[in-house]
DNA sequence: TCGACAACCTAACGATCGTTCGGTAGACTC
DNA sequence: GAGTCTACCGAACGATCGTTAGGTTGTCGA
């Protein structure tokens, strides 16, 4: 697969085509939804004629499939590489930190790509959610064995909510955190340490 | 403004014309999104014309409109129900707790009307979406108000990310937990005391 | 009994949709 | 320099979209 690496908006014109359709599709898919985008905007703005589109395409859901499948990547890569680079000695809260901050750099630094999971997702046709449905569940499995292994006083039903509401809490960022008004790094440590000591030492 | 009551699926059929077309539009936008629901289907469901429709509605936007006014009604007077029984006595814990699962019984009452909030609202044509954002203004500084007074000790930034990283949490609920498996206040007994009591203890 | 009105209908409008067909221009190979 | 391939284009297809015009039916107050 080709993977579109993290880019300015400035340089997405020096994209080959298929590139350049790719990132700006999943931005107008990100912006204004994937039904309300329509082949011929994709295609004005990337400069083609929506003919076009079918020389690198099979058709509108094959590009957003592969949009979604390039968003896994993206996340499922940011995991492993936390995952590396974390030192032996790192306890519960430390590594559960570098992996919200690998989650996070992952999902601003391929913004449209990996957002398409969180707000386009529940909308698309069922055969490309169906495709990406196993992509998904992996990467759910590695933040299961991670808290699992973090939590170990935690059954089963608390791992399953605290993941889960982790998600939401993180991937709503999308919606409301701007990365220009703070690192992502500062925003991880926040939301993991308020989490881990939790709400009443601020009461 | 009418008012649509929660209702099993069964009794939609004893609403009259115009309710029903929320009900069912509502529950339509939330699965298949608004763009990708059309008048026919929504006409199909409630066994009428497409052209009816518009008897009792301006346009699709304005039905669309109603359905977000409901669904920040159903929130909104949810809150204000819970601050209203919640004992002076209760500390910032139990008055977290009541308003989270208030608003999750509110979310899951109300489930395609508020659900709407979360899943299609980044959608909507931007009239709509300015015509709403009034109602969840309002309805935040409501959560605000009440973090700032259960969490003295929390500078704005953080409040700010507490209610953010809340409400994501939350409202991702929608896209995960089935009611049918459990009662919302154990969801919302089980949210707050985790992150009231903090990670570490689990670890 | 009659008129008014609410609730719904049939039929069709123009616009836009994803998609396809049959090209053309240029680069690269042999 | 003929043949091939990649990258694109113009023009159009049928389907579907939101919407409108102009009925029909039933109810209900006067």
């Amino acid at each position: 697969m080709t993977v579109v690496n993290s880019l300015t908006a400035t340089d997405v014109d020096a994209l080959n085509g298929r590139d350049r359709i790719l990132r700006r599709a999943a931005e107008l898919f990100l912006e204004n939804g994937y039904a309300e985008t329509s082949l011929r905007t994709i295609a004005d703005a990337v400069e083609m004629r929506p003919a076009s589109i079918y020389h690198h395409f099979d058709s509108k859901d094959a590009l957003l499939s592969e949009i979604l499948a390039i968003g896994m990547d993206a996340v499922t890569s940011a995991f492993e590489t936390v995952a590396a680079e974390l030192p032996a000695s790192a306890d519960g809260q430390a590594r559960l930190t570098a992996h919200v901050a690998g989650h996070l750099e992952a999902l601003f630094a391929h913004h449209a790509f990996t957002a398409a999971h969180v707000t386009v997702f529940p909308f698309v046709p069922s055969d490309v959610r169906d495709a990406a449905v196993d992509d998904r569940d992996r990467y759910e499995a590695k933040w299961s064995a991670l808290l699992r292994d973090a939590l170990p006083r935690l059954d089963e039903d608390g791992l399953r909510l605290t993941r889960l509401a982790l998600f939401g809490a993180m991937n709503s960022t999308v919606q409301w955190f701007d990365p220009a008004g703070g690192s992502l790094n500062d925003l991880a440590d926040a939301l993991v340490a308020t989490l881990w000591r939790g709400l009443k030492e601020s009461a």
